[in-house]
RNA sequence: GCUCCCUUCGUCUAUCGGUUAGGACGCCAGAUUUUCAAUCUGGAAAGACGGGUUCGACUCCCGUAGGGAGCGCCA
């Protein structure tokens, strides 16, 4: 099998180019990091193109959503995106210029005919394919006045072969391509045409999308050797499926990237498992985003479709949750407060307080969370109201013998003189010999009382956020 | 239906003709422990199937089965 050549290469122009349908999917977030990781990796450039020639489908809205989602990922991208529509004289000029040099012909096939065609190769129960009797006909038999599509007179011997980083070699016989319409009658360009001339004018050198494209490719090569143009150097990375190994269902994570920043996910350990789906370095799992570039290439992307696991996400954002630093772990989770599911005591912005209160507490939450929502919800307790409502599991563990024992404690902690956790736990542990108690004994209804769960990082620590007047006041509840 | 592509533990993957088939997530057990996590240790778990080629195949070839993608005056 023959992998294109690099030898001789210069720095590589790749190019991300979404429609504008939707949001910034999960398949297409990874396609615009194996694109950027490979601009990164060899020095090259990344740019980005909005694919908006259907204008039924255009929408601005879409356009920044998808935007949104790249700068999420800090994907960033080199220069103003491109209109495609706004291109469409260009590529109507080289259209002509296809026409001109015989490369293109007139095609006055109308709809009704076409679907007749169709009809008829469904009846035989033949392919379809469109065999326009206009291709080979004299100019002169063209009527004057009736509407026409320029259709590409894309050759029908031999075959077209693309050399893919991923797929390797995958030949096509001309006779399975046929003529593609690259202007319409109405006079606006066609996707495969537009997509090689902006591809051509850009100067993007390689392509990296979807296999869903692959016989595209075929398609698009004929357009480069009419035009006499170099082909790109090509890489169709395959398609991320669902869990259940069909396509990718909203329910399952064909979510907009937004939606996995609103269920608290960082955008480094989504990058992390995404490059992980489908490319591989040996058996390197956690992968930053610096040895990403110095390792990442084309050729060692997979050709077998991976299902989505939420599961190893998680595990992997947990981790980069865990190495992330406190401040900056709060201000992403301030950024997302307002759009996530959270508890009732969990306000929409934290004031001074609240947010030195969580800062400090980050050392022992972040070792709990796997998620961002996770975190701020399992911090609940910072920010609830007194007298503290109490779990269930919290409640139970608050019985009158347990309240006793903590209406011993308190004078105890009332009379210290430091609130440092270590001042606090000493007082503690000796208590819990006093009293002949393990620690654990003490410790639970402790957490109970001060947090109203039975859940939390450790009480000590706890306690010395909260601060003394809070805590007392939280136990003086509970022994009351 | 036609064309193209894919197939190693449940999942993501390593292996690039010779390995006790490795790692990660998840799962199970244990250690640690003030709870839960985290961490550490151990465990169960895979080459779709059938033929070749070869001294030797997960690795190469053919076929079968299963899966995916594409077959627009959509992108």
């Amino acid at each position: 099998m023959t992998k294109p050549s690099k030898a001789g290469s210069t720095a590589p122009v790749v190019r991300f180019a979404p429609s504008p349908t939707g949001f910034l999917h999960i398949g297409g977030a990874r396609t615009a990091l194996f694109n950027w990781l490979y601009a990164k990796a060899r020095g090259g450039r990344f740019l980005l193109r909005i694919e908006d020639t259907d204008r039924a489908r255009n929408s601005p809205e879409a356009v920044a959503a998808i935007l949104d989602g790249l700068k999420w990922l800090e994907l960033d991208w080199e220069g103003d995106p491109v209109s495609q529509y706004s291109r469409a004289e260009r590529h109507r000029e080289v259209a002509h210029a296809l026409l001109e040099a015989g490369g293109a012909y007139r095609c006055y096939l109308t709809q009704d005919e076409l679907a007749q065609m169709r009809a008829e190769a469904e009846a035989e129960k033949r392919p379809f394919q469109v065999r326009s009797p206009w291709r080979d006909k004299p100019a002169s038999d063209a009527p004057q006045d009736k509407p026409f599509a320029i259709r590409l007179k894309a050759p029908r011997e031999g075959e077209t072969t693309i050399a893919d980083h991923v797929q390797g070699d995958v030949t096509y016989s001309n006779k399975e391509l046929d003529d593609l319409i690259i202007l319409r009658s109405d006079g606006s360009p066609t996707y495969n045409l537009a997509v090689v001339v902006d591809d051509h004018d850009m100067g993007v050198t390689h392509v990296v999308r979807g296999v869903d494209h692959l016989t595209n490719a075929a398609r698009q090569t004929q357009i480069y050797q009419l035009m006499g143009w170099d082909v790109p150097e090509w890489a169709h990375v395959p398609l991320i499926h669902g869990p259940d190994g069909a396509k990718l269902s909203k329910r399952h994570g064909a979510l907009g990237v937004e939606a996995y920043r609103a269920m608290g996910y960082l955008p480094a350990a989504l990058r992390n498992y995404l490059v992980r789906l489908g490319w591989s370095h040996g058996d390197d799992e956690i992968i930053s985003t610096d040895q990403m570039i110095s390792w990442f290439d084309l050729d060692g992307i997979g050709k077998s479709p991976a299902r989505f696991d939420f599961a190893k996400l998680e595990a992997l954002n947990g981790h980069y949750i865990r190495s992330t630093d406190d401040a900056e772990l709060v201000a992403r989770t301030e950024a997302i407060l307002p759009e996530i599911e959270r508890g009732r005591d969990i306000p929409t912005s934290l004031d001074d307080l609240g947010r030195a209160r969580l800062v400090a507490s980050m050392p022992g939450l972040k070792e709990r969370a796997k998620t961002l929502v996770e975190l701020i919800n399992s911090a609940s307790y910072l920010f609830a109201q007194r007298p503290l409502n109490l779990q269930e599991k919290a409640e139970k563990l608050l019985d009158t013998d347990t309240r006793a024992m903590l209406g011993r404690l308190l004078p105890r902690f009332e009379s210290l003189s430091g609130w440092e956790a270590a001042d606090l736990e000493t007082e503690v542990r000796t208590f819990s010999e006093q009293e002949n108690l393990k620690l654990g004994k003490v410790a639970q209804p402790l957490r109970a009382a001060l947090t109203g769960s039975t859940v939390s990082p450790p009480v000590f620590d706890v306690m010395a956020v909260l601060g003394r007047e809070e805590a007392l006041a939280r136990l003086r509840d509970q022994v009351a």
